[in-house]
DNA sequence: CTGTTAGCGCTTTCAC
DNA sequence: GTGAAAGCGCTAACAG
């Protein structure tokens, strides 16, 4: 997707270019008709106005004044012939599309749907329309996905837990985008964002495993150049920094994967004197760490202790108890949605605004005191 | 979002609308100016032809014909200027504009975020954006739903599972916009299809069921208006014909939710001689499943051998190891995006398509012989 | 208060 | 092969 502006069909198949003036694609086909659309036009004709008038009462909250036979008459000519503005149109001339962005990583990962699914209900509510795209976590394919959401005027975008934001940002920031990031911040407080105590959330989590009587606790954390995980490592260091040497504390660093999760897991438990508790830097990783005690013929939390953070639903069925810290993720969508619609709508502070929200632990089964 | 044309912020936000003529919006603001954005004239002018000719530059798909050195110079003022056509413009004169909607019932189902993975990354990848809309398994609001995309003039339509089709789909044909069902079939073959086998899934979950020695046992279903809800009580009725009577093969209808299946199972376990084995229409009400087992501090599989059908990630989790039915809802996504885009080209068979994707059974720990 | 007049950026006949 | 002109449906000054 590099060179956006080739060919009709901007965005070909992600196949190779070919030779040079190849000419495969045939958008040709059927003429899209169907029912003769209704536009500003005849609901003029029919309310015998011009479209300008139609338009300012289209716009009437941009404060136009109208007379009270007029509005009716048009309001009445709207209402028979079922019109709808054409939103294109409407687009082309305002620059403005009434559509937010949603960029995420990967909506398979257990932590997304619950952020999705507010994201999507919050801007559906406020009539806003929402576009996805899913980057895999990859910079590069955020940014394209960025650029695409750009040139089709997205008015907002949600970048759920960005990787680094330099180029992106910077890129909307140059087209008047607004911005709010949830779910992970970033070391500088470069837009709007909204995510949740990470630092406390982990030492809450760490602080349960000692009280339990854990003094050999091992930490499986996600890649360190992502903050809300460096403050999970950072939490989880504070805690347990009067502990004995690194020994009896090793960490080790996963991508936040139930695969990830599962091989540090391993790594760390497969040794001469295990830890008898691990504190995972994500429910997900912590999932991959379940299957690894299986794997190894250890039984949680007999043998070992197991707590998360996130608090994904399936950690509440019986048979994984995951003892965890919540992140929740409806309220973050649905702030980071509020931030970002105040921005369109003009309001907005001007500076970016952070949000941190407080992280509860939720202790279930899959901690217990060491045997 | 019931009156689509309102004032210009058709999509203010939930707020009531106050007293009659209040005049809280200030849309005013920030006039999204950003660098001067370069248009198809820009272009014209630095490669020395007109807007026209770059036009079909741009289209050259279409065929047409043009010089070597035009093209060549166009193609570097192209680059130069990092021009993109506006998809906005674009999508007005052609009333196309490479997008695709895709409406899911509820994201936050364990069965989807797989299947709109899977469409996403076909579209995308195809070149298309993908504009999300969600239900909440709700038929009005369904119905908003596509009636906005449709006024956005999306290509094409994914419909997730969907419950009813006749307002959609009728609605959007009038249109001329593609369509393409997912997951769910209906009782009429009126759009391109893409589903699993699901009536010798479940006969062949049953068959299972039966071959480790059960007899009594019992199916929690999913709504009977749900063409392959009812398709799995169908195997399920096929594969037990044989045995004893309606008292040992109790059924009940529930929410595909995991409350749903929970409060089923509770009914269904909680009676003087219980089944030894369920078969539940979805893995998400086996997980509810699993939970009413709990609930009633029954052992599974020693005391009740639970199946499910769709092979949820969360299956696989020691701890759960939930035998069911794989739906393969990624190739099912992928397939039904081939098939839509298929037809948005232009080509695509007259009548519609059904494919019906083979179910493969999935067989982990919570089933097993009765006792 | 309402109408006139220009566009927004692109595509598309129809000439040349 | 390329250009001129009209128009997609709407908004936005500016008049009156």
């Amino acid at each position: 997707m590099r060179d956006d502006a080739k060919p009709s069909d901007d965005g070909a198949p992600a196949a190779g270019d070919g030779p040079a003036g190849d000419g495969e694609v045939r958008r040709s086909g059927r003429v899209r008709t169907g029912p003769a659309r209704v536009t500003i036009k005849d609901v003029a004709e029919r309310a015998g106005v011009t479209k300008a008038t139609v338009s300012k009462y289209l716009n009437r909250a941009h404060g136009y004044a109208m007379a009270p036979s007029t509005r009716e008459r048009i309001r009445a000519a709207i209402q028979d012939l079922d019109f709808q503005p054409n939103p294109l149109a409407r687009g082309l001339t305002r620059s403005a599309t009434t559509t937010i962005g949603l960029v995420v990583a990967d909506i398979r990962s257990q932590f997304y749907p619950e952020l999705v699914h507010s994201i999507q209900v919050a801007t559906e509510g406020a009539g806003y329309t929402l576009v996805l795209g899913s980057s895999g976590d990859d910079p590069a394919r955020e940014l394209d996905i960025v650029r695409s959401m750009a040139h089709r005027r997205v008015d907002g975008v949600v970048l759920v837990a960005v990787r680094s934001a330099s180029d992106n940002i910077e890129y909307l920031r140059q087209r008047g985008i607004q911005i709010v990031l949830a779910s992970r911040d970033l070391p500088e407080l470069v837009a709007d964002t909204v995510v949740v105590d990470s630092l406390a959330g982990a030492r809450a989590a760490v602080r349960h495993l000692r009280d339990l009587g854990h003094r050999r606790i091992a930490h499986v954390g996600g890649e360190l150049t992502v903050k809300p995980f460096a403050d999970r490592r950072r939490g989880f260091e504070l805690e347990t920094a009067d502990l004995a040497g690194r020994a009896e504390l090793p960490a080790a660093t996963a991508a936040s994967t139930i695969e990830g999760g599962r091989a540090a897991t391993r790594g760390l438990l497969d040794v001469e004197r295990p830890p008898t508790a691990i504190f995972f830097a994500t429910d997900t990783m912590a999932l991959g760490g379940l299957m690894a005690c299986a794997d190894l013929g250890l039984e949680v939390p007999r043998d070992v202790s197991i707590a998360g953070f996130d608090n994904v639903t399936v950690g509440e069925l019986p048979g994984i108890g995951l003892t965890t810290v919540d992140s929740d993720a409806a309220r973050v969508g649905e702030q980071a949605t509020e931030l970002l619609l105040r921005r369109v709508l003009g309001s907005g502070d001007a500076d970016p605004v952070l949000i941190t929200r407080p992280a509860e632990l939720v202790v279930r089964t899959s901690t217990a005191p060491p045997r």
